[in-house]
DNA sequence: TCTGGGGTCCTAGGACCC
DNA sequence: TCTGGGGTCCTAGGACCC
């Protein structure tokens, strides 16, 4: 903790939301939800319109549409966020080069580091008004929360007292009181399994946590969480701006409407993941050690797997061959919900030659199909009538074993569900796929 | 027919090594 | 024959964040 407030922090106010407000001026001022708009898609950004009908973030889009029917409902454009968010953060570094991104929405920004030199309230007010509207400018119209404090903690907990559009400069010295009355809640790092440990102890405002001895509090928590806890109870926080962090794991995950039961299809669909792990790899110049896979159950209960390697890869097929033998360990017959593929232990360099003698033809670069593979035989629901399909990208590997994607419609459903077929045909070569002409 | 996707950090046990 | 003690790496799971 400094003994003046030059740490601020700074929040876009329901980004997602705004930015399509912004760029489809119809939606302004009408309820708007980004997030997964499939059946078991959740909401991952609500307008200040829609959270006026108890939409929030991470509530299940189903639960959304009964509360707003109303509203639109958007998948997100992840692109224009991520432009928007990049203006932002260069704004941002003009004032001071020592600035943190969170995530696409938030940074932390080290006002020492800036050309601010009085730190007084009045001051800080003034200053960062001026750059709360220069973010405005920016982002064509866009609202910021900004806090400014002492510390991290302090400068987080005050962009949150004065949403949307506001601004709070806690003064040094009155930190602790303003902590005391608020909810543990209130402390990032305490979620809903911390707070109801806490609960069950008889803690729940951050003046209750405060009154409990350090011994007491590791006991509940454990080492790191406990002493981390017990010192932002007291508002001591000394976690510098941190710039640069560099990537400790890339991986790729997803959910699906229903849940899959055939292990074909789970080998091409953790294939076709570690294709896109490995291209991500390579975009950023990185390899990785560990492989993983995460699998959901239908009854959300979540296994992972892992092997290390003697050598970092960024090679597709070596991250899917893993990836494969990994599912062999579980017992998925009751059915998978989610299936995804890592990579971790990453290094900035790749071991040369170690895989140069995989022949490059059983390796395609995937990309959309614009036909069903010859051979390709789609098992639609029983009864149903498909009136138009569309063909998302299909893979394989080895003879003729892969996955295509299709999206269907039926005269009775209209726009129907994407689903995922697996391939089993020795038939089929790898050269099938990806002619698109 | 609850419960995303992409991350980070921590814990705990076992292997292994000196 | 009772059993040391670290340190590091690996694996699995879980909490949490936006």
């Amino acid at each position: 903790m400094r003994s003046v407030a030059s740490i601020m922090h700074l929040d876009l106010d329901a980004f997602f939301a705004s930015v399509e407000q912004r760029d489809k001026p119809s939606l302004r001022g009408k309820p708007v939800i980004v997030g997964g708009v499939g059946g078991r898609g959740v909401v991952a950004t609500a307008s200040y319109e829609a959270r006026k009908f108890g939409v929030r973030s991470a509530m299940s889009t189903r639960e959304a549409r009964a509360r707003c029917p109303h509203a639109a409902f958007l998948t997100g454009r992840f692109h224009a966020y991520r432009a928007t968010s990049e203006a932002v953060m260069e704004l941002l570094r003009s004032v001071s080069p020592l600035v943190e991104p969170l995530s696409l929405d938030e940074a932390f920004v080290d006002l020492e580091a800036s050309s601010l030199t009085s730190f007084d309230v009045p001051t800080l007010r003034g200053w960062a008004e001026t750059l709360r509207s220069r973010v405005c400018e920016v982002t064509g119209g866009i609202t910021a929360s900004v806090g400014v404090g002492s510390s991290k903690f302090i400068a987080k907990v005050a962009s949150e007292l004065d949403k949307p559009d506001g601004l709070t400069v806690v003064a040094p010295g009155s930190e602790r009181d303003l902590l005391r009355p608020m909810h543990v809640t209130t402390i990032p790092g305490v979620g809903p399994a911390t707070a109801e440990r806490l609960r069950r102890a008889g803690i729940s405002t951050i003046a209750d946590l405060e009154a409990i001895s350090l011994p007491e509090i590791v006991r509940l928590l454990g080492k790191a969480h406990g002493h981390g806890l017990f010192r932002l109870a007291r508002a001591e926080d000394s976690r510098t701006i941190e710039p640069e962090r560099e990537t400790k794991s890339i991986s790729v995950e997803g959910t699906y409407d229903s849940d899959l039961t055939d292990r074909s299809l789970m080998a091409g669909l953790l294939t076709r993941q570690a294709y896109s792990v490995a291209e991500r790899l390579r975009r950023s110049g990185l390899s990785g050690r560990t492989v993983t896979i995460k699998v959901r159950l239908h009854d959300f209960t979540t296994n992972s797997r892992s092997t290390t390697l003697a050598a970092p890869t960024d090679h597709a097929q070596t991250i899917a061959g893993v990836a494969r033998g990994l599912l062999d360990d579980l017992d998925t017959s009751d059915g998978v919900r989610l299936l995804g593929v890592g990579v971790s232990g990453l290094a900035d360099w790749i071991q040369e030659d170690l895989f140069g003698d995989i022949d490059p033809e059983s390796d395609p670069e995937p990309t959309p199909l614009a036909e069903p593979p010859a051979g390709l035989v789609v098992r639609y629901p029983p009864g149903a009538d498909v009136v138009h399909r569309e063909w998302g990208p299909g893979w394989v590997w080895g003879s003729g074993r892969g996955v295509v994607t299709v999206r269907f419609e039926t005269a009775e459903t209209g726009s129907g569900p994407v689903r995922s077929f697996a391939i089993d045909d020795p038939d089929l070569r790898a050269q099938q796929f990806g002619t698109s002409s």
